[in-house]
DNA sequence: CGGTATCCACGACGATACTG
DNA sequence: CAGTATCGTCGTGGATACCG
């Protein structure tokens, strides 16, 4: 459990992922789904992602530089997870408004 | 998902959750559980806890004095989601030796 | 464009001591 | 037994500036 938690804790990371999850994103394409991250964070979440194998990273040739970010098979193990997680946070609102501090 | 994961996030409030899915815990029960975690930690979780609906608290009369935690009916709602959370771990952990730091 | 370096502020955590 | 109070420490996140 904690290794799943520790997967996908970190504010943002969740986010991030749900990004890539609909398919490969560039840094850049990431910051503007994901305005108010800072791109320290978000390049800490990623360095993080890829150490983790979750993530990889390609850069590709040219100018402008672009790099682009997709899920590994391993971060695919995610998927049902971050579904869980969507279902679950779902299911508490339903029942209970008083969840937000 | 912020919900859901707000729910169940913070070092060892997962930990805390599965113990009293076995079951009402009371305060000394769940530090013999979790040898590790303080007793101000583990009063800060639990009072989130019991703030978000998740899990209630009984004070039984008499001496030396007693409180028992459980679920609430929302708090059994986090049940697949830990599961879950074992099961995607579980997988990552088949598939790579790199996830922990 | 895609980052890293630096600095700062805040909150989380642990240890210890104390209360009802 | 079941907490709260206090304190020091450290990690995390944000802003800004800069590099390849």
């Amino acid at each position: 459990m904690e290794v799943a938690l520790a997967a996908v804790s970190g504010r943002w990371t969740t986010l991030i992922l749900r990004e890539l999850m609909h398919g490969p994103r560039s840094f850049g394409q990431l910051r503007v789904a994901l305005p108010t991250l800072s791109a320290k964070v978000l390049s800490e979440r990623l360095t993080k992602l890829v150490r983790h194998d979750l993530v990889e990273c390609r850069r590709q040739k040219g100018f402008p530089s672009q790099v682009v970010y997709r899920l590994t098979t391993a971060g695919q193990l995610l998927r049902p997870l971050l579904i869980e997680l969507y279902r679950t946070g779902d299911a508490l609102l339903r029942q209970s408004r008083r969840l937000p501090d």
